[in-house]
Formats: C-alpha cells, structure tokens, sequence
DNA sequence: GATAATAAATGTAAAAATTACATTAATAAT
DNA sequence: ATTATTAATGTAATTTTTACATTTATTATC
C-alpha cells in the first residue's frame, strides 16, 4: 500500500502558497481587467495579476483581501475563489501555488492615485496584453467564469454602481455575453425578475430625456431563491 | 508602498500543500461517495477524504490523479478542480493548503479489493458521516457544484456504463437533482439534445421488455459546442 | 399456448417563455 | 416651435416546457 496517501502526519515538502487577484471592472461601456506592470528586476515591464505570498498565520482568502484592499482601498468587494493553479513547472523560480480570485469592483469607487501607484492599468479586456507566467490562462479562465456565471447569478451589479439605469445594465450584459441584445426584450425580462427597485430618480448624462435609475434588492433576492426562484439572463 | 505585494522572488513562508478527492459513483439507483477510514492515530476510526500531500516536482493535478489510481486503479477518470480551501487554523497539525477535486466514476470499473485494501467505503450521498477536518465542507461545496454542473454539462454520463438505458438516465437526473421526473417528457428532452446513439440491444436486467441501450456521442458534443449549442437538462 | 404482470415506449394539447419587431415619449439644444 | 436623441412601451408568432394516459414487448406462470 502506498505510504503517500493520506499520512497527513509525515508531511513531505513545503511550498509557497501565493493568492492572485483578477479584477474586473466595467467603465466606458467596456469590460475591463487590473493589471500591474512589473517596475523591479527580473520580469521589469511585464504585466501580471495582483498577487501576494499568503502567511503563514493567514487564510487565503484574507491574503487576498488584503491584497485587493491594498492596491485598490475597497473592502466589501465581491470576491470569489477562481481556483488554484499548481503545475510544478509554473514558476520558474521556486515551486509556487497560486490560489486565483476574482474581484468585480465598481470602477468608480476605488481610489485612483493608490491604483497608479502601484503600477497598474486597467485594459479592455479585448486587450490584455500578455501576462507573466499562467497569467494569461488565470485571465482567460476567470474571464469564463464570469461569462458563465453571470447568466445565473446576478454578479453583473457588483459591477456598476448601486444606482443604474436598464440600458447601462444592458450595455453590462452585451461587453459580458459579446452579443447585442434587444433593449424591449431586456427590460422586460429584467424587470420581471422582480429584483429591481425603481427609484424616482433619473440619470441625464446620456440622453435628454433621462433614464430611470433602478437598484438592485438583494433581500428580495435572497428571499426569492428560498422559493425555488430562478434567476437568469439570456 | 506595501512590501508584501508581488513581491515574487523574495517569498516568505512554505506550507504543505496536500490535494482531496470527493469520489463520487452512481450504484443500487443511489448517489455514492467513498470515503476513507482512518487505521492510524492520531483520529484512527474517523472517515475522511482520500489524499495525500504533493510533491514538490509534481503538478497538483498529477497528484491527484495519483492518488486515485492508488486507491482504484483507475486512470482516465473525470476530474475536476473543486477549488483550494486554505484556512489557516483548518489543520490542527501544520499548515496546510488543500486542493480538492472531484472525480465522477462507473461505479463498476473499479478495483474493488484495491479500495477495500484502504479501508474505503462508499455512502449514500444522504448518509455521508462526519468526517475529519474541513472535508464536510469540501463534500457540501461538491455535492452542490456536481448539482450545478449536472445541469449544464453532460457529466452524468461519466457515473453510467459506458451502456446505459434511459430509464438509467433518468434516475441518475433524479437523485442528482433530488426530484422526480416525468419519464416521457425525460426521454422527449435527452432525446431532441441528440447526443445519444441508440444500440441495437437491449438491457433485460430491470424489465421483461428490456430497454434500449445507447451512447453519448461525445466527438457529436463537442462538434455542436463549436455552433452555439445548448446542453441543458431540467 | 393463453393469460398475467411489468417496465418501456410513445403522442398530444395547454401553458409558459422567448423572440421578433415599430412606434411613441420625454427632454434639452437650437 | 422645431429638431435631435435616447428611453420606454406592446403585441403577435414561435418555441419550449409541462401535464397527462395508453399501448408495446417480453417473460413467467397457469
């Protein structure tokens, strides 16, 4: 019988354990991704994700809250683990695992002068340019995943700001899903979920006629899924 | 500026790095994981999952395919990345991330006398005991994602013969999704998804008629992925 | 060899959800 | 008052999903 199974007793080798963040925001009408140059050797000018070592004495997912909040000043930001990424060739240097999150903030609300100076840009995410190391797969797995998720959960709103309007959310659902959609349709489907308060309020900055602000009720939500409620976009 | 950040060539602390498989088979009409029993102090008799720590030359997804084979003897099983779980306090003993995959199996490929050899045993998925560590919660989050996922993606297939009959099928969907189904309406939906290739034979060990046998036509899957199809079964 | 028993297989109508599509409404600028 | 522009609304056709009952193939038994 094999002595490397399950002896959790007679541990064997130690590695560094390091938590990397893909951040996601949406601002322009686009979907974009936080990326950070390099500005010390070796690597100096590549781009690569956010990420930090994890402490000894620190959870994972601590590690990289702190991470974000470090680079971006926002706390309370949703957050969800995209996977860990664990080939022994990935790091050149030494042998690194690398436990992948991603983050969709409200682009507005983080604080700018902290983000550059650390370095980092944000990009369409049409336009990423190459990352460091497995980077890039991070990016373009946690890129899926949003696409996927996005359909049956409602994590778009983490992404615009509490207050928005049906086109705006719209615009959202299009950059993810890569498709135009049909704004009667939309609105329609959106509202009949019954998670969206109208405000009496309107945003003017893109018409003349003004559109109406809606937030999102979470509650309502929460209650709804009890109740065997599906939410979904198409 | 915060020294810990991307900081990737002055690492700080190493940690075991261990992977976890939920093993999940389909048998006696019944949704089963095998867990393991612990022969050994410290926590002889407790059950937990199978797995071991990764060496440090060896990808974490190798590791896991590994231990699997260990325990069954099986290679070229479905595998998937459940997700990382690295709480600092999750183990009493040293600190030790762990990466848990979840594997789906024909129930009857296995080698059997290997697995008892372990001291595993498979539970109905409702009569899963308490086991060891954070491993209930790995089990919940998997059971969870193997719902999910069922749903969107043909993963049902990996738990049947390569052989099975609809009714099969159909009661696999029901303990899954924990309902039960309408048999024509069941048939009507697989059936129009054409990805099953019906067999000249039958299966006579449930009924005097017997019930057709068919395939699932994975190279046809992939083919209809490519122009925008859409598994999905409710 | 007729009959009984049993699970497999099939069809159809009603209801619900999705799609396609064109017009009117509100407002600010000229 | 007119123009320009985006927001907002409704309806009919199509597709998908649901609900529901009968016939078929076969083996065992009388």
């Amino acid at each position: 019988m094999p002595e490397t199974i399950i002896d959790f007793y007679k541990p064997s080798d130690k590695m560094y354990v390091a938590t990397d963040c893909l951040i996601f925001g949406f601002d322009e009408g686009q979907l974009k991704l936080l990326v950070f140059k390099r500005r010390v050797e070796p690597r100096r000018g590549e781009w690569s994700l956010i990420g930090s070592f994890v402490n000894l004495d620190e959870d994972v997912e601590v590690a990289a809250k702190r991470v974000l909040a470090e680079i971006t000043g926002l706390e309370n930001v949703f957050m969800e683990q995209l996977g860990a990424y664990g080939a022994a060739g990935r790091d050149p240097g030494y042998r690194t695992i690398s436990i992948v999150q991603y983050a969709l903030i409200r682009i507005n609300d983080y604080d700018k002068k902290l983000v550059e100076s650390h370095g980092a840009h944000w990009f369409d995410i049409n336009e990423v340019p190459e990352l460091v190391l497995d980077h890039d797969k991070m990016f373009a797995h946690g890129l899926e995943k949003l696409r996927r998720k996005a359909r049956y959960q409602p994590i778009g709103f983490e992404l615009l700001p509490e207050k928005f309007t049906i086109p705006q959310l719209q615009k959202l659902y299009e950059v993810i899903y890569q498709k135009e959609l049909d704004g009667r349709n939309f609105r329609k489907k959106l509202l009949s979920l019954n998670v969206l308060i109208k405000l009496n309020e309107k945003d003017k900055s893109t018409s003349r006629r003004g559109a109406f602000l809606y937030k999102f009720d979470y509650k309502k939500y929460q209650q709804l899924l009890k109740s065997g409620y599906n939410f979904e976009i198409t």
